[in-house]
RNA sequence: GGGCAGGUGGUAGAGCGGUCAAUUACUCCAGACUGUAAAUCUGGCGCCUUUAUGGCUACAUAGGUUCGAAUCCUAUCCUGCCCA
């Protein structure tokens, strides 16, 4: 299911393939995040045509809507958004934290205030595996819970407690829905939490490992505030617990730089909504020419000095818009909140990240990672 | 020619004696965004400076009243409507 085929002298820094139901996923991938079953202002065919494998949606807005059973009667995700790729399915833990004020977890699950109807809905971790084996996503995950970058130890204890005992209840539903499911090659991987703490992150990666899982997700470090040093630590304190030779997602995670440092610490997945929405917002990734170094610098296409620049954003990217537009042109169109910027953005900004991660397993492959690795920055 | 209503910062449009460098919206400028309640949010937007319960210049123009005027008075110019 996953197989490793290069490992990194130098590092923790590993290619693989991944296979799913879905195709095969080479890793390290990035998953582009289509939240409601849908990349944000692009088709799941251009997607695929730039050369995504897989992609993120979330089970917690497509429960609320349109409901799992409607996706269910319509075949699964798969074919009711026409994605032909990968389906990574997060099990709604995260809302548990970021929608907090509607929130409130017990032991038993998590409910949730809609601010949509004001009913109050109840998610289980064997609720979240139900909806995401309607979902019929390739990979799903518990649920889980946790909190602030800024939780106290104790806080953050009773949150691994609490994921490790809502992941094995979560694997026993697995287990007894999978075989009738719409999709029968259904993974379900864990999810370790632990915060910044070494012993919780050990106890957690131990706890989940003991569990049983295909893979693994190190999850609660990117949710703002901590600094990026500590997000490097839960990674070094939770993997080392964790068999080598499974595959391992860093949920939400994160700039360029930030994914480059994670594969080397043996990460093989990461999903994150920084290129699309900034893209949304304007802010768009730009590699430094070869004579300029290793790395990459943005910019932002609202700024004034880009009205009369008549240069692509980047002559030497081979996306649909650095293809065929300027600067000029796209800031017009964000200037007058013309739709089409918002989708050349977004264009650009995952072509940015998948030619990333191309670049990241070519180097592994040739043997010159670390070197890359110790480049590549953010250039301001 | 006569009557009436108006002229406020990039725009629209509040204010109608002090708390006004002037509500608000838009425009514009800058910034933020990490398992997407996010095509969103925040800040700035007269000039100067030692960035401050600081200085200066400003609400059509010129005078005047007043301790004090964008606000009141007079004249002038301009705009719109109505009557000749």
């Amino acid at each position: 299911m996953f197989t490793i085929t290069k490992k990194d002298q130098k590092t923790k820094a590993r290619i693989g393939v991944l296979q799913t139901a879905h195709g095969n996923v080479h890793t390290p991938v990035f998953l582009p995040i289509g939240t409601k079953g849908a990349i944000k202002s692009i088709a799941a065919e251009e997607l695929r045509f730039w050369g995504a494998e897989m992609i993120l949606a979330n089970t917690y807005h497509l429960w609320q809507r349109p409901g799992d059973a409607l996706i269910a009667k319509a075949g699964g995700l798969h074919k009711f958004m026409n994605w032909k790729g990968g389906i990574f399915t997060d099990s709604g833990g995260f809302q548990a934290f970021s929608l907090a004020k509607l929130t409130k977890v017990s032991d038993q699950g998590v409910s949730f205030m809609s601010e949509i109807d004001g009913n109050t809905h109840f998610l289980t971790p064997e609720l979240s595996v139900q909806i995401q084996l309607n979902l019929g996503s390739d990979i799903a995950l518990v649920l889980d819970e946790f909190g602030e970058a800024e939780a106290d130890k104790k806080s953050v204890a009773i949150m691994v407690l609490r994921t490790r005992a809502w992941a094995k209840r979560a694997r026993l539903m697995h287990e007894k829905l999978i075989a009738n499911s719409i999709n029968p090659n259904q993974q379900l991987w864990g999810i370790v939490q632990g915060g910044v703490f070494r012993d919780l992150r050990h106890q957690s990666a131990e706890a989940i490992k003991e569990i049983g899982f295909l893979g693994y997700c190190i999850g609660g470090v990117a949710n703002g505030g901590e600094s990026e040093e500590l997000m490097y630590q839960a990674v070094k304190f939770s993997n080392p617990h964790l068999e080598e030779d499974k595959p391992k997602h860093l949920l939400g995670v994160g700039l360029p730089e930030q994914i480059v440092k994670a594969v080397s610490l043996g990460c093989d997945s990461f999903d994150c909504v920084i290129p699309t929405r900034e893209g949304r917002h304007g802010k768009f990734f730009v590699n430094l020419k070869p004579q300029d170094g290793e790395g990459y610098y943005t910019l932002n296409i609202t700024a004034e000095k880009y009205k009369e620049d008549f240069e692509p954003i980047d002559n030497t990217c081979d996306c649909y818009g650095c293809q065929n537009y300027t600067k000029s042109y796209i800031r017009h169109l964000f200037m007058s909140e013309e739709p089409l910027g918002i989708r050349l953005a977004t264009m650009h900004n995952l072509k940015f990240y998948l030619n990333l991660t191309q670049r990241i397993r070519d180097s592994i492959e040739t043997g010159k990672f670390q070197e890359f690795s110790k480049k590549y920055q953010l250039v301001l």
